[in-house]
DNA sequence: CTGAAAGCGCTTACAG
DNA sequence: CTGAAAGCGCTTACAG
């Protein structure tokens, strides 16, 4: 029977099952799983050869469905990303992660956080993914959802993205004005709350290093990239502030502002990004901003997810560097 | 046994199984089944009633495993997206994409293209999605594994992300430049090809235009979004260019170099951009562009793909509508 | 050292 | 109009 197909059988078929390795191979569907997952000391070098083998000649990719049903967790992990910025920093964290992530037999996929709690119980319920990784907040409702379906929440990000490392940036802001000489501090977030999941940590730390360092409470400004609202915003706080930006892009739209208001930067504005953005470093006045390694970032996080995953616990945190460049705007 | 831990079995349990619902509604599981999607007809009101009401208190969500492999094929679908800039617009198509897909049940989850093939197939192989729905060119690897795969690809971003949608803006440019009476017509893309997907597709289109309008073949130009790199490029061609860029962060580049080198804009260098930018339009000089509704485009997306999900062909293509946004730089 | 059997949670013919 | 049975492709005790 199979002599009558030989073109087609010698292609890469659509769908090989283990059943199919293991007739090819020889041996029983329980021989093929645990060679497959690297149970199979019992087995003869041979057989395990053979096994590998047929299944590589076959592109024989075990049935993630059968493989979730009987286990009753997923190889998924997803990635939960909040409405942020998505420059090529993150995008390269999500290609190291992704092939780490795939190399320890897990697969990486992306979820955007904004997407109602009805769909994304939906999800997790339907999906039962190994474990969730999420790069901001979750929201109650998210929480509640992977409470109550019993999927493990990822910790490495929360250095990253919840507590410590935004906290850290804050601080890093705030001593930065403060060593210049500026004194009538500011914290500028987004209006738009949902793209800004990253200030209430950054604020944090904003706060308590102005507070450290003797200084009083610092103003919080809401700004929207938009030239308009910022101007507003400029002038009911007047000239003379310093003001820590949630990010790169606020902090361009706060010198643009200023200069259409004829201040001088950063004498009647100061201003200090986040992020060191390609498109920031071609503009002038060169913005002063926190620069991080999203390499090394990449490197350090994955590591820490995929520990985290096999070993079920938290490694120690990640050690990540933020650095000030000294722009022209500070 | 089960009496023991009465607080555990009344608190939404983590796992309802079809069963469960069929039990404590007292039907089988076939009928459950049917009921749930929709097939159930043959049954009487108050079954149907009862057992919705019964699998919704126990927050029953069917197993995506089972379902998968019962089926053969799950209800994922994967949006394939290019290393592009990800910003705002592009989110909101995705909220708006994750909606309406759940809404006819299916699970849309991301992924970037420059993962590896092999780890690409072993996604596709495993989860065995609907369907790929591409937002820029698949490399031959990846239409390699979905047609090994037996997967179908989703063709309405091919308006959006392939062929004519990005004509038309590369036409529509070189309509602008022209009209404006430039004359020395060039292209800017990407240096890096991985972060510019989309500029073949416009290229073209831009070409062609000019040769229409009885044009030379424009210029390409090589730029990153780095300061060194584009005045190097600028130098190169010297002054008088008119510049088609790949998005707005190239022609702002583009103009910084120029007015590092002392060149008038647009009397030295015209550029004009595409997406029309938040943060482009907070800066002086404004940057003409290729602007689009990005709602629009979400949900005549959302429509075409759920269309071609549900009815297995393309409907119509999308028609998305671009305009010229005159700024100060053309 | 190896294979036969049971079972994960569904859906879909099929029999009543 | 309804339910019993088979089967999707795996993995994991268990028996030989």
């Amino acid at each position: 029977v199979e002599a009558s197909e030989p073109q087609l059988s010698s292609l890469p078929t659509a769908r090989a099952t283990s059943a199919d390795v293991a007739r090819l191979a020889g041996v029983s569907r329980a021989a093929v799983s645990q060679i497959l997952n690297g149970r199979g000391q019992r087995f003869s070098a041979a057989t395990r050869e053979r096994v590998n083998q047929v299944a590589k000649s076959l592109a024989y990719e075990p049935s993630a469905a059968a493989r979730t049903l009987v286990r009753g967790r997923s190889d998924l992990v997803v990635a939960v990303i909040p409405h942020t910025t998505f420059g090529t920093n993150l995008q390269d964290i999500f290609d190291v992660l992704t092939r780490e992530l795939s190399a320890a037999g897990f697969t990486l996929v992306l979820r955007f956080s904004a997407s109602s709690p009805e769909s994304f119980d939906k999800l997790i319920a339907s999906m039962r993914p190994a474990a969730v990784l999420p790069f901001g907040p979750l929201s109650e409702a998210e929480s509640g959802v992977l409470t109550t379906r019993r999927v493990p929440v990822l910790t490495p990000t929360e250095s990253l993205g919840r507590r410590d490392g935004q906290q850290a940036i804050g601080a890093l802001q705030a001593g930065h004005l403060i060593e210049r000489g500026h004194r009538r501090l500011s914290y500028a977030r987004l209006k738009d709350a949902r793209q800004d999941p990253y200030s209430p940590g950054r604020l944090r730390g904003f706060s308590e290093r102005c507070r450290d360092l003797g200084h009083s409470e610092p103003v919080v400004m809401q700004v929207s990239i938009d030239l308009e609202d910022a101007t507003a915003e400029l002038v009911r706080h007047g000239p003379g502030m310093a003001v820590a930006c949630y990010n790169d892009d606020v902090a361009v739209t706060l010198v643009a502002a200023a200069s259409r208001l004829g201040w001088q930067v950063p004498g009647d504005l100061a201003v200090i990004g986040v992020d060191n953005t390609p498109l920031a470093r071609v503009l002038s006045p060169r913005i002063s901003t926190v620069a991080y390694d999203s390499s090394g970032i990449a490197a350090d996080l994955a590591g820490a997810v995929v520990a985290q995953l096999v070993e079920g616990e938290p490694r120690r945190p990640m050690n990540v560097r933020y650095s000030v460049f000294q722009g022209e705007t500070t």
